[in-house]
DNA sequence: CTGACTGCAAACGTTTTGCACGGTA
DNA sequence: TACCGTGCAAAACGTTTGCAGTCAG
């Protein structure tokens, strides 16, 4: 049984081929935009619609079964929700890699400082990639 | 002399009452979307254009003078550009503060695994701010 | 006085919506 | 079979553009 099925009902999401596709693009890429997934999905399915694409993008995010990512200067990314992680991004390419930080230290201090009591972090770190110098 | 006078005059940006205006309005309130500058500016100077306001801040991004912040679940948001710092964003109240803190530890140890020449950075920490709870 | 800035209206791209049809459970 | 999801077309947004007139330096 495809292992993407599994992801979708777990997480109480009727499975369509749309659905699955999109799924499928997100592991695969690790996060992609509304306009990459429509294209990339609509070269093998030319009857998916853009509207299926947002309608499906924005009950997942509801859900929190994906994650959106804004980054200044690129267009919003949408990633599968898991394991809590950073964002590596190289001004170069473009591209945007996930990085397991330690962020306990930062958010205790944090805490301190504001009196906020904080639950979910944001980090993206921007410079240039190992291959792009 | 006028302080924002002089602040734009200091970046080689020539001086309108709409910029001085829209500088104004961001040293106010420290963080402010386009659609909340153009509302607050327009009630005394109805002549203001949309596309002014516009215009102005992406020439500002461009010059480096402001800086776009992109927040999950708000507008973005323009900032005057000063000392590096972070945000603290209440989710109760949508409130965003600036909080200084100490960013060179994730950043070297993100440079170790990553391999990534880092020079900048964006971290948001999501909560519930002190008034709010 | 000249080039840059403004306001207006139109154009554009993106996202949302309503509705009839089709497919999943 | 019942309901939810899909595709389509239109509508609603947000943002950009071109242009003619105005203003800052």
């Amino acid at each position: 049984m495809n292992n993407y099925i599994t992801l979708l009902k777990s997480n109480q999401i009727k499975v369509t081929p749309q659905r699955l596709a999109i799924v499928e693009l997100m592991d695969v890429h690790g996060h992609i935009s509304v306009r990459d997934i429509f294209t990339k999905i609509q070269t093998n399915f030319p009857s998916l619609s853009l509207a299926t694409v947002y309608k499906n993008i924005n009950a997942m995010v509801e859900n929190s079964f994906i994650k959106e990512l804004k980054i200044v200067g690129q267009d919003a990314k949408y990633e599968l929700t898991k394991e809590e992680h950073s964002h590596m991004i190289c001004k170069k390419c473009g591209k945007v890699e996930d990085i397991i930080l330690e962020t306990k230290s930062i958010v205790s201090s944090a805490t301190k400082i504001s009196h906020y009591t904080i639950d979910e972090s944001s980090i993206q770190l921007f410079g240039v990639c190992p291959e792009c110098s």
